[in-house]
DNA sequence: TAGATTGTTAATCGATTAACAATC
DNA sequence: TAGATTGTTAATCGATTAACAATC
């Protein structure tokens, strides 16, 4: 069996798990070598059980009797996620919400790395962020084959998104990650992940008033 | 059975999708009137089965024969959302993530209404957005307690999170909505709703590279 | 050895899908 | 009536949990 075989068919539920361990490891101060899976688990609220059958999707990531080694958990889950190679990304729109995540330094501890930013607006032509040049949308699609970016991030309007999506595909990206209101559509081999906000907030709002006692 | 016993135990994954749905629905035209379930499934990437079946969680949307009435669609899942009324949220730590959070326009119009921002800098202070003025975070735990502020957004550094999540829980606050790296920890009768951005992105960069061809 | 801990299987629980009846 | 569509049950599938063996 391949190492590559390993990581095909992993639960998406467990996928998703293995992100949020991944981001409390690196987060946890250095002093700390290792730790037990009820002692994760309590912190992120599953139940020990859950994370260590995760793990075991994998092929454990431990030994009995041993708590888990902090460096070899956060290498191997980096490993898992694909984030051992540095990967490119671009991202268009630069409203509010483009400027924060073209600001936000959390991505960059996972090997991922803003390269072009773009927009339509005139004004937003020419500035920087973090010494990274707005460019014209035009120029997009060229920069993205020459670069070779595979990684899309959407902060458009609403109406704009799908437009700014086909462009991004058709210039080889193969990821999108979109945080416009709109639910775009992409062909078979690419993938897309909503991070609309107001789902966050609806969900929030039905736990607060029928979940709550 | 009283209206509020239907609301209870809702799958957990059905009340996500309501959200999805019910932002869909918001998005669409006024002149779309009725709409069927293959129609809006395919668009938001689900089977129309599934759809039907959360639908039938609440004794059913529609009449068989004929398709779902958009108003009523969108009336009834705000209902099950509990956002027929307005409820106010204040937010904490003005970066760059909490100013794009403070001038998102999407949450009104769900009557989510942001009321208060605090921050601890004070070149911070005193400013406005969207005319609602920044205060010093000391300030906070008073006004959340004034307005009886249930709602609380936390867009703070990951070290200042737990602090700020303690004070606004101290002060009333019973759904805290966080968007820092942290994952802060509530009493029973409070719920945290994480919106980790690195998390997303971890979980694309799987898909990228594990799950296509 | 005793206690703590993870690995692994099997049981349970919950979510999704298929199928078709009911209705327009 | 025929075709389109949703409502609803039952079957399937996948995710979570419990239990305990294995190991340190």
């Amino acid at each position: 069996m391949s190492e590559d075989a390993i990581f095909r068919n992993i639960p998406q539920f467990t996928v998703l798990r293995f992100a949020r361990y991944l981001n409390f490891l690196v987060n946890l101060p250095d002093v700390v070598e290792e730790i037990s899976s009820s002692e994760m688990a309590g912190i992120i609220g599953i139940k020990p059980t859950q994370l260590r059958q995760d793990f075991f999707t994998l092929g454990g990531f431990g030994r009995q009797g041993k708590k888990y080694n902090v460096r070899f958990l956060i290498q191997r889950l980096g490993e898992v996620l694909a984030l051992q190679q540095p990967q490119d990304m671009v991202l268009a729109g630069v409203g509010h919400l483009g400027q924060a995540i073209a600001n936000y330094q959390g991505f960059e501890r996972f090997n991922l790395v803003l390269k072009g930013i773009f927009d339509v607006n005139p004004k937003m032509v020419g500035l920087s962020i973090r010494d990274i040049p707005v460019r014209d949308l035009d120029e997009m699609g060229s920069y993205i084959q020459q670069h070779k970016i595979r990684i899309g991030v959407i902060c458009t309007p609403h109406h704009a998104a799908q437009n700014v999506c086909d462009q991004m595909v058709e210039a080889g990206v193969r990821a999108i990650w979109n945080f416009s209101p709109e639910n775009v559509t992409v062909p078979e081999d690419v993938v897309v992940q909503n991070e609309n906000l107001s789902v966050g907030i609806m969900n929030l709002s039905y736990r607060l008033n029928r979940e709550l006692p």
